[in-house]
DNA sequence: CAAATACTTCGATGGTATTCGAAATAATGC
DNA sequence: GCATTATTTCGAATACCATCGAAGTATTTG
């Protein structure tokens, strides 16, 4: 079933979610927090696996977690990140397919006939 | 089921195309042109209904077209913008949820693909 | 060819992103 | 408190992107 979402993404919103998602290195660290789980990865790991380390990395995930795509929290001495709850995700792929195609399937003529 | 497609995204195609999406403009000129259609729409109107207009617009309109998500072709003395055939965009929503969210849960079912 | 229209290229300018390394903060153990 | 480990902040260098306007190219018309 399809819930009206109830801050559905708007333009600014979506451009500025694509744009997290606008380069290898952050879409590379998202997909290897993915596979990695709900259980998440220490920055060091992530840092081991993408081949990204240090300040570049902390970079980069502070801006897919500003676009609500990966948590963070401290424990211990680490701090685990995670890919989110996946209905953000959900929702960017929604908006290409609605907004962005909205037509291909269904006609809808929209003739500003007014 | 899932099909395999014939061209997967890799990590390089889908950070540029993303990051083409990653633009107030641009995902503002993308959604006019879908919404117009499969006629496409001169850069002149396309200008006029988004706001960007001139060598501004050239710019973006080529960042798209890069990006396999616009095409344009001459049509006397203008250039007729369309975004394109539907698939480039479904592959982008597929690899959101399926590289992003691989083992996510079930919570999101079948949904899609005629 | 000249003029008008539609768009693009070029060059400059200002802004934003990426990356790095050194120093700073946070947590743990002795 | 001091050392160790883990991550972040800061500052600076560099590269990339967005925007503008003027000049250039392509197309149609006379």
């Amino acid at each position: 079933m399809k819930l009206d979402s109830p801050h559905p993404l708007d333009l600014t919103r979506a451009a500025s979610a694509f744009a997290a998602l606008g380069s290898e290195q952050r879409l590379s660290v998202l997909r290897t927090l993915v596979r990695a789980g709900p259980e998440g990865l220490s920055i060091g790991e992530l840092g081991t696996r993408t081949g990204v380390t240090g300040s570049t990395l902390t970079h980069h995930v502070k801006i897919l977690n500003s676009a609500g795509l990966v948590t963070q929290a401290r424990q211990g001495r680490s701090i685990i990140c995670a890919a989110v709850a996946f209905d953000e995700v959900q929702e960017l792929a929604d908006f290409l397919l609605t907004e962005c195609c909205a037509d291909s399937n269904a006609t809808h003529e929209d003739h500003s006939h007014g």
